[in-house]
DNA sequence: GCCTTATTTTTAGTCGTTCACGATAAATGC
DNA sequence: GCATTTATCGTGAACGACTAAAAATAAGGC
């Protein structure tokens, strides 16, 4: 059985390895995680990978644009491995979980600002706060104060 | 001649020191401004006042709600005086420039998002990324592709 | 002006990430 | 297959941004 992971790696023009098939596996099982916990699963799992080659394998990939890199405030880098579209985040203010989130307006009023003070637009990025079902069980107050 | 600042500060329960008022003065010059680089022109002015002391005032002045922190990815994090509305910001690819954007579409649109994965969502934070003025007559070339 | 305690300084230390470079192993050509 | 090339990985060090702890200083109420 050929993984698609496989193609696409060598699509991209780099070689397959054995620490970037892994990485990609393990980024298909847990989306939105930062470089430590994916290497932690890593070497959990079996392949053994120091951190500063999984920092290597997703700067690689991300370039290649076989993964996404984003940053929320407060946080570490997360990568996921869905790419090529425009969807958005949703992240807890308590605990840090991150869900994707459609964007139901489309593509046009947020990419629109009214006023670019000069500047040429090419991509809108829109961060959700809020806070993740368990941590509202949990009755947990986030830290910053929410007015309206 | 009393500064509003020093009123606001008072106002916040916080004691009235030289490096809070300092700070705010330079941050009304230089909007959008890290860490380091107040520290800098702080120096640069007359105030003696340690790089930890510029971390401990913008923590302290963000916690009162005096300042506003914006984390873009790829960049320490930067501080502004104009809080309390839902403004935006455009960063340039290129140099890091920062300016603001208002809002055209409102709240409404941007705020609900069709999924929220369960989670009770808070804020919504809008990031928009392109080239500033002196950039694109420089004809820079961003290193991330920009695809549609 | 004194006293309490918030603030600042000083000094270390942490976290996430990048860099340099020798060692290793993919992929190409034979 | 096997050798060669060179991309990739491991190791170790370093970096920037920020936080922590403790001692020194100074704001502001009395």
């Amino acid at each position: 059985m050929r993984s698609s992971a496989e193609h696409e790696i060598h699509r991209a023009g780099l070689r397959v390895t054995a620490g970037r098939l892994a990485l990609l596996e393990v980024l298909d099982r847990f989306p939105h995680s930062d470089a430590a916990t994916l290497h932690r699963h890593l070497v959990e799992t079996d392949a053994s990978i120091s951190i500063q080659s999984v920092h290597n394998v997703l700067s690689d990939l991300t370039a290649a644009g076989l993964l996404r890199r984003i940053e929320p405030a407060n946080s570490a880098a997360l990568f996921e491995r869905r790419v090529g579209d425009n969807h958005h985040h949703i992240v807890c203010t308590s605990c840090g979980a991150v869900a994707d989130v459609e964007c139901v307006v489309g593509h046009a009023p947020c990419i629109a600002p009214s006023d670019t003070a000069g500047f040429t637009l090419a991509t809108a990025e829109v961060t959700f706060w809020g806070l993740c079902a368990p941590c509202q069980k949990l009755h947990v107050v986030p830290t910053k104060e929410i007015h309206d």
